[in-house]
DNA sequence: TTATAATATCATTACTTGATGATGTATTGA
DNA sequence: TCAATACATCATCAAGTAATGATATTATAA
């Protein structure tokens, strides 16, 4: 079995890129590159919703790319690793070089 | 503005990674890292058909993370870059460590 | 030049998913 | 304990997207 990878294996695979793939959460993630932030400091950075923002928070501390740590009635969120920035370091290499086409992608959108 | 990112920027960013969202493509990428493959040895190596394998591949070549090439009737496809697998191990280090939560994260699928 | 193999394209369908608005919970200060 | 701040949750809706089946294209062999 060399070839055919176990359908979970690539499901969860999947489930974590999907994780980086909306534009709102890479905004959240990108402004927690720079340390942590509390949820209003993210909205303030974003530019989102309080809900739309508290939402993704949800998404990425339930997959463990974000950690949540409370302070009075302040909660700040970091990155949980540093493998999380370097996922968008890398994704920007690519885009640098070999993955210009994505610009003119049509199967996505437009 | 260092916090505030050209939301351009964030969208063909999410592209990048929506190319890694999908367990097909995902399937297909895989399938490539152990070498060139032609889309009939790809369809085998997925057990996806071979319209859905053609699909996949059209995006994958169009956003410039596969390339293709003909030889007679049969095209040869390859990752364009090492940086493509790289992602993907970089992906599987962050699940054995920090991301274990995907496994039962809820806002996809169920 | 016809048949067949290899691959691509296209429209349709069913499902997934992000945003919104309203509401709920927790914490602190007055 | 009341009000206000900080954040989370939930249902709904609109939009995006992967799979399928049918058809088109390209190339070789008979």
């Amino acid at each position: 079995m060399l070839l055919a990878h176990h359908k979970t294996d690539l499901e969860i695979k999947a489930k974590l890129f999907r994780g980086f793939s909306d534009p709102s959460r890479l905004n959240i993630i990108e402004a927690l590159r720079g340390g942590p932030l509390t949820v209003n400091e993210i909205v303030a950075a974003t530019n989102l919703s309080q809900s739309n923002v508290s939402n993704h928070l949800g998404c990425l501390r339930g997959c463990g790319l974000a950690a949540a740590e409370r302070n009075g009635r302040f909660i700040t969120y970091r990155l949980s690793d540093d493998r999380v920035g370097d996922m968008l370091a890398l994704a920007e290499s690519l885009l640098a070089d070999v993955a210009r086409g994505i610009y003119e992608c049509t199967r996505y959108n437009q």
